[in-house]
RNA sequence: GGAGGCAUCGCCUAGUCCGGUCUAUGGCGCCGCACUGCUAAUGCGGUUUGGGUUUAUCGCCCAUCGAGGGUUCAAAUCCCUCUGCCUCCGCCA
C-alpha cells in the first residue's frame, strides 16, 4: 500500500506511477471519490457517538438519583427525566448503529481499491514492457565452443550423464515440470546452499528456515495475491498458501511489530522450498529444470530506514553479484522496465546467467525495492527520534537452486561431458575438481 | 483428537463475579524538567496504537483491553464464535 497522503495532495504522482506500470489510471479518481466518502462517514459516525456518549453519562448518575429519591413527587420528576433521556439515546442509538455500518462499508470499499494499486514506480527504471529493460553491466565472456571444438550439451543431457537430475521420474511421481536430484546433483544443491549461507553470514545476514505454508494474510500483504494470484498454490480446505518464495514468511516475520531505529536494518537470509502453479507458462521451458513447480532457494530479505532502501538496494546487488562471480558464470544485470515489476516492487534488478544452448541471457536472480508498500500492508514500522512511521523493505535472490545448476552444468561442462566445479564450490564438495558421467 | 486454564496501552499488573464514578490502576523501563561537585538517589510531568479535525502549535473528537459478532441507552466487564499460548491425556515425524 502506498502512502494515503499521496493521493491527497499529489494523485498525479500515482497516476504517472499507473501509466508507466500499463495499469489503470482511472482507478485513481475512484481511490479519491472513495477516501473522501469514507472520510465522510467516519467524520458522521464519529459526531454521532460523541453525542451518544455524553448522553449515556447523564443517565446512569440520574438513575441513581431515583433510587435514593423518597418522596413520591421527586421520584416521578426523576423517573419522567430518566425515561426522556433514554428515549432520546434509544433514538441516537439506531443513528449510531446505521453510520456505523456506513462507516465500515465506506472502509471496506476504500481498501479494496487500495489492494489494487501497485507500488509507486521509481522515476529511473526504464518505462515499458517485459522487453524493455536496460542493461547495466555485462560480467564474464562466453566461452566460444566452437574455437573449443565441441556442440555444448544443454543441462538436462548433462545432468542425466552425470545420474544428477533426473525429470522423467519427476513426472512419474508429481506431473510435469517436477525433478529429482540425484547423487551429485543433490550433493551439489547442498553444497551451493553452503556456500549462499557462507558468504550471507559473512555479511552479517541472519540466517533463517523459514515456513512455507502461510496464511492469507501474509500472502496478501506480501502483494502476491493480485495478479501474482494465479500462479500461488492455495490449500483449500485450510485456506493456506503455498509461499513461491521466503520472501513471503521473511517479510510477515515481523508483522505487526514497531522496530526500534537503532536495529535496524535488519538482514535475513532464508532458505525454503518454493512453489509456483506457472500458470500461463505452456509450452515455456518445457525441457529440463529451468522452470519447475517446486525449487529450493535462499532469499535476501532487508528492514531499513526508507531512506537507506536504495543503498540497501545496491548492496543486494552487489552480493547477488559476489555470489554469481564465486562461481564463475557469465551474466549480465538489467534494470527491468516498470511494466514487467511486481505489484510490490519500485524498482528491481535482475541477473541474467549465460545459457550457452539457449544462446541468451536467463534470470537467475531478482531483487526488488518495495520501498514502503509491503511494510504498511504488514504493518510493520519503525520508532526514531520523529516518531513512528512505515519502513522500507528490500528482497533478493542468492540462490535459486535449479537455475543455478543449470547455468554451472552449462557453463562449465566440458567434450567428455564431465564439468569442472568452480574452485569456491570444491571445500563444499570434499575437495572434488570434477563431475564426470556416471559411466 | 480429548480435558482444563489463560489473553489488559514496551514488560509486569489492578479492574471482569455484581455493566455507568474506566478519561483502564500501580510498579518497572523510557523521555523531559528540577535538585545535586559527578554519578546515584529523590521530586514533578510525560509515555498504546490508528483515524479525524486544525495553516501549524496547543487542543478537541472517535476507535482500540487477543479477533469478530451479539445483548444494552451504555460493554475491559454479560452472551456467542474464532485465534493464539500454557498444562495434562492420546496419537505421531
Amino acid at each position: 500500500m502506498i502512502d494515503p497522503q499521496i493521493l491527497r495532495t499529489d494523485p498525479d504522482r500515482l497516476r504517472e506511477s499507473q501509466r508507466r506500470r500499463g495499469e489503470s489510471v482511472e482507478l485513481i479518481d475512484d481511490l479519491i471519490a472513495s477516501d473522501v466518502a469514507k472520510r465522510e462517514a467516519q467524520t458522521r459516525f464519529d459526531e454521532l457517538r460523541n453525542e451518544q456518549k455524553l448522553l449515556g453519562k447523564q443517565i446512569g448518575p440520574l438513575q441513581g438519583a431515583l433510587k435514593k429519591a423518597d418522596d413520591d413527587a421527586a421520584k416521578a420528576k426523576a423517573q419522567a427525566e430518566v425515561d426522556d433521556l433514554m428515549a432520546q439515546a434509544q433514538t441516537l442509538a439506531e443513528q449510531v448503529k446505521a453510520a456505523d455500518a456506513a462507516a465500515t462499508a465506506a472502509g471496506e470499499t476504500l481498501d479494496a481499491l487500495w489492494l489494487q494499486v501497485s507500488n509507486l514506480v521509481n522515476l529511473e527504471s526504464p518505462v515499458g514492457g517485459e522487453e524493455d529493460f536496460t542493461v547495466l553491466e555485462e560480467i564474464g565472456t562466453p566461452r566460444d565452443f566452437a574455437a573449443e571444438g565441441f556442440e555444448p550439451r544443454d543441462h538436462l543431457e548433462i545432468g542425466e550423464l552425470l545420474g544428477a537430475i533426473d525429470v522423467e521420474r519427476g513426472a512419474k511421481v508429481s506431473g510435469s515440470r517436477f525433478f529429482y536430484l540425484t547423487g551429485p546433483g543433490a550433493m551439489l544443491e547442498i553444497a551451493l546452499l553452503n556456500l549462499a549461507m557462507q558468504q550471507a553470514t559473512a555479511h552479517g545476514l541472519i540466517p533463517m528456515i523459514t515456513p512455507t505454508l502461510v496464511l492469507p494474510s501474509a500472502m496478501e500483504g506480501t502483494g502476491f495475491l493480485g495478479q501474482a494470484a494465479e500462479n500461488v498454490y492455495r490449500i483449500e480446505q485450510d485456506d493456506m498458501y503455498l509461499v513461491g518464495t521466503s520472501e513471503v514468511p521473511l517479510a510477515g516475520y515481523h508483522a505487526d511489530e514497531i522496530i526500534d531505529a537503532d536495529q535496524l536494518p535488519l538482514r535475513y537470509a532464508g532458505w525454503s522450498s518454493c512453489f509456483r502453479r506457472e500458470a500461463g507458462s505452456y509450452g515455456k521451458d518445457t525441457r529440463g529444470i529451468i522452470r519447475v513447480h517446486q525449487f529450493d532457494k535462499v532469499e535476501m530479505f532487508v528492514y531499513c530506514r526508507p531512506e537507506d532502501a536504495e543503498a540497501e538496494h545496491a548492496r543486494l546487488v552487489a552480493w547477488e553479484k559476489e555470489f554469481i562471480d564465486a562461481l564463475e558464470i557469465p551474466y549480465r544485470v538489467i534494470d527491468v522496465a516498470t511494466g514487467d515489476l511486481g505489484s510490490s516492487a519500485a524498482r528491481k534488478f535482475d541477473m541474467e546467467a549465460w545459457i550457452p544452448t539457449q544462446g541468451t541471457y536467463r534470470e537467475i536472480t531478482s531483487t526488488s525495492n518495495t520501498t514502503e508498500f509491503q511494510a504498511r500492508r504488514l504493518k510493520i514500522r519503525m520508532r526514531d527520534e520523529n516518531g513512528t512511521r512505515p519502513l522500507a523493505t528490500l528482497n533478493g535472490t542468492l540462490c535459486a537452486m535449479p537455475r543455478v545448476i543449470v547455468a554451472l552444468l552449462e557453463n562449465h561442462q566440458q567434450a567428455d561431458g564431465s564439468v569442472v566445479i568452480p574452485m569456491a564450490l570444491r571445500p563444499f564438495l570434499g575437495g572434488q575438481e570434477v563431475f564426470t558421467p556416471a559411466s
